[in-house]
DNA sequence: GTAGTCAAGGTCAGAGAAGGACAAAGAGAG
DNA sequence: CTCTCTTTGTCCTTCTCTGACCTTGACTAC
């Protein structure tokens, strides 16, 4: 087996356990698998790409790290699939339940659910005609929902 | 754990709980935490900036000390003024314009600004009358705006 | 008041501890 | 034989930590 095979498994691992996030040391971990640390740094270019669905951060220095996260696939799914359930009209208390959903699931984070909700509160139609609020909330949070699908 | 994290959280706490103002005496705190002053010294130039928005001012001799504060005011200040800007009617090009204002003077991050611009697209309020649009976007924007201030 | 002393904090350079970039050499598949 | 992927080593950049030496402020003794 290659090297870089078994650098790219034991982080493989390293995500399966830990739930997606797997932080190394890049002089550790080449010592431990008998490698150079550079081939760290091939692996890490060549098969934990965003393209692949990886965000990679690192930090030099005393104490640096590489850290890898594994983009949650089911994210942009998710979100489609909530996009479509919604028809033309949507009651404040029903995007409300939905962004409390995606938060808890970790498909978005409080500032974006805070951002979308402010967009649906009732005082934000005010002066508005019953009859377009819900239609309008609908259409406005499908179209914010869309901006995070190429995030 | 880097012993500058620690200071740095050890400092951070300090602001938590002291509303903003944190007042420490460098020996002191070097003894508290085992390590050399000029470690202390290291800490605030790299970590407490004004760019990363603190104040730190000191002062020599007996009795000195050295104060950090952390400022809250230019972001929400600037947020604050663009909300009392816009008035009761809002255009699209004029909110874009914003938008990319508060991008490049760092106020707002990308995706925020993505997110608020797809609710001032002319699409979402389709079906509306004209009448009503430009009043309800200035609705929009402010509100979301607003949630900004206590990120 | 002026000089001296002690008690702070400030500066800065140098060593050390990571990770990054890149080019050159090697290995395999077609 | 050639093209692509892999492996390795060298040199670079960034961040951290420490210690020696400097400056400032308050207080005291004359």
């Amino acid at each position: 087996m290659r090297m870089s095979d078994l650098v790219a498994q034991y982080i493989k691992d390293m995500l399966e356990q830990q739930d997606g996030e797997a932080e190394i040391r890049r002089n550790e971990l080449a010592t431990t698998l008998g490698c150079v640390p550079s081939q760290i740094n091939y692996v890490i270019t060549s098969r934990f790409t965003p393209e692949q669905g990886y965000i990679v951060e690192s930090r030099r220095g005393g104490g640096g790290y590489i850290r890898i996260t594994r983009i949650k696939t089911t994210r942009s799914g998710a979100i489609m699939h909530i996009i479509n359930s919604i028809g033309s009209a949507l009651d404040k208390a029903t995007a409300e339940a939905m962004l409390d959903n995606m938060l808890s699931s970790g498909i978005m984070d409080e500032s974006t659910a805070r951002l979308i909700a402010a967009a649906m509160g009732e005082r934000v139609y005010i002066g508005l005609p019953h009859q377009y609020r819900d239609t309008l909330r609908a259409s406005i949070f499908k179209t914010m929902l869309l901006t995070l699908l190429d995030t």
